[in-house]
DNA sequence: TTGTATGCGTTATCAA
DNA sequence: TTGATAACGCATACAA
């Protein structure tokens, strides 16, 4: 049993193809009894459009592109995806995820991208792009909106986490909570990765100065470059090592993710070090791990950024105005178990 | 600047339409000579093959479905999404998700299914199909491969987790603690989902059965079906009221997932057992939250089964022979510190 | 409101 | 090895 085209539906509903085409996607004018014996039809020949025909005579693809800084499994990236596509399916959109790692497939990929023409639009999630690629990026014609992309003025639209914002609360807490000595552990990210890696850390300075710290009481400790290829553990250990080392031991530190605050909390309980007791840690994302290990953090929501995204891309798509073009969602302290008020002996 | 089609290359190379095809697809005999010229031409224009076009004039979409019993962004569908992705994107193929979350979507999904052609092909993950859907899949022409999809044989082949071969290790590892009662906490899955719950349940009872035990000494736990819109910690407190109020307390459970089995331990531990001295504990999936529990659990991977679920996609689509068209993947016991060997005043 | 005719950018068949 | 040319299945001016 061959696909029966639009043809075969005309033919049976005893109408143009025009016509079966007009009734069928629901546009145009359309008597309603014609509309409901071209559906009739149809259905009884089991015929829908064809993706493929549609995109090719109406120059829409009716696809879009997520390209992600990373692999599909990365919470992060996963949320992003499934936000898009609850927003974009039932519009009738397939989303269609590109995963670029390093950046050698980045180059690869932007230098083919303004040749390819098959999709309607195209999200960037947490990318860093040099100017050859936002050059590239910008010689398509299609609406471009980034996820968390730093300076982000080469996107059509984009909305982001406020890292600084976050990073303000958390310095915020700390202080409250009467911790005078903080530190910032980075995350280890290898040279030829695409993400952005370094405004946390900046956000964590910027927030420090703004509550009146300075070089010698808030401290930034990141791991070295042979740290490439160790696990989070070995991560942790060598940041522990560097904490352990400063003349002075901060009472508090704020990790650039959860995943290296739970690995440091480990450290730091396995070097005897209590957490909360003798020194608090604050995580960022609050993934689920940070709740199992009771890890106060910083929240973001990649799952909302994703709808967000799929509304701009929406309202591109339809050249309706965007509320903002360009928006940062604020990110939220989740208080557990691994801060705590300075004891008057830890002063 | 609008964009090159084939005829544009066709014109500036000086050959024909044809040969642009043929040259730039690199299939068919063209001169190496005249595939230079092309190639070189196509660059020059920025030009490539438009997958559209090309899906309508050849028949093939060059692109496969991924539908999903869940969100993109659980666990298990990220990473089985991953997986297939990593295999099919290099040899050209999109991946197109597709989530599916209640009865309802899956009967809409599949009642249009059969008249829409696509896709090249289509994988399942964690379904449970009814006979319509499945006559309605296999009324399309589309190679089906099945991921973790019990009763599989409406696939063409399908990958899936061995849930008796897991159960049974961790029955075995009990018993080998010197555990002699037992009992299997299940997870609550709302009546109108799509996944299929039952299959962990039967593994632990079949192979509680296998070494011994009898329904005297290996218990099966699950929710009341008002639990629906109970969180896991809510979940997790109807589970441990259910266990304490046992004739005899078992000395060790197996959980339906890391997630429940954590949230449990957490209540039996706000009910001051010490997890394992008191009872042991096993969690099945190990997901990352697994690993920061320090849960005993039962590996299943994902990403594995995503890949070779693209292979056998792949395979399937080039007609070669799928090594075997039905496999299951080996269950891996991973020994954290939930479990212990039961002490003498346990028994 | 409906029909006719043309084009969308390829692939594939058949000749040359 | 290469070139005409007819599909592929639909959308859309334009006409009726």
């Amino acid at each position: 049993m061959t696909r029966a085209t639009i043809a075969d539906v005309a033919k049976l509903a005893g109408v143009s193809q025009a016509t079966v085409s007009r009734a069928l996607r629901g546009v145009d004018k359309v008597s309603p009894a014609t509309r409901a014996k071209v559906e009739r039809a149809a259905d009884r020949l089991n015929f829908t459009l064809s993706k493929n025909a549609s995109s090719l005579a109406s120059g829409k693809t009716m696809r879009v592109i997520l390209l992600c800084a990373g692999k599909l499994n990365e919470w992060f990236n996963a949320n992003v995806l499934q936000g898009v596509y609850e927003i974009l399916e039932p519009e009738g959109y397939d989303v269609s995820p590109s995963v670029i790692v390093d950046k050698k497939e980045a180059e690869r990929y932007f230098a083919q991208l303004p040749k390819n023409r098959n999709a309607d639009a195209i999200v960037i999630s947490s990318f860093q792009l040099d100017e050859t690629a936002r050059a590239q990026l910008r010689s398509t014609d299609m609406p471009t909106v980034g996820v968390n992309t730093p300076a982000a003025s080469f996107c059509d639209a984009a909305i982001g986490i406020d890292n600084f914002d976050g990073m303000s609360k958390a310095v915020r807490l700390l202080t409250s909570l009467g911790h005078t000595r903080i530190a910032f552990l980075g995350d280890y990210i290898p040279d030829d990765m695409v993400y952005d890696t370094s405004q946390r850390m900046e956000a964590f300075l910027k927030a420090a100065n703004d509550n009146g710290y300075d070089t010698g009481n808030a401290t930034i400790i990141s791991a070295d470059k042979h740290g490439a290829t160790l696990s989070k553990d070995g991560l942790a250990a060598q940041l522990v090592a560097k904490l352990l080392s400063l003349p002075t031991m901060p009472t508090a530190i704020c990790a650039e993710t959860d995943q290296v605050a739970i690995a440091v909390a480990k450290e730091l309980r396995k070097q005897r070090l209590r957490v909360p007791e003798d020194i608090s840690v604050i995580g960022f994302d609050d993934t689920d791990i940070a709740q199992v290990a009771d890890l106060t953090t910083i929240r973001q929501d990649p799952l909302e950024l994703g709808r967000n995204a799929g509304r701009k891309v929406l309202a591109l798509l339809r050249g309706q105005p965007l509320d903002p073009a360009y928006e940062s969602q604020e990110a939220s302290l989740i208080l557990r178990g691994t801060t705590v008020r300075l004891s008057a002996e830890g002063r």
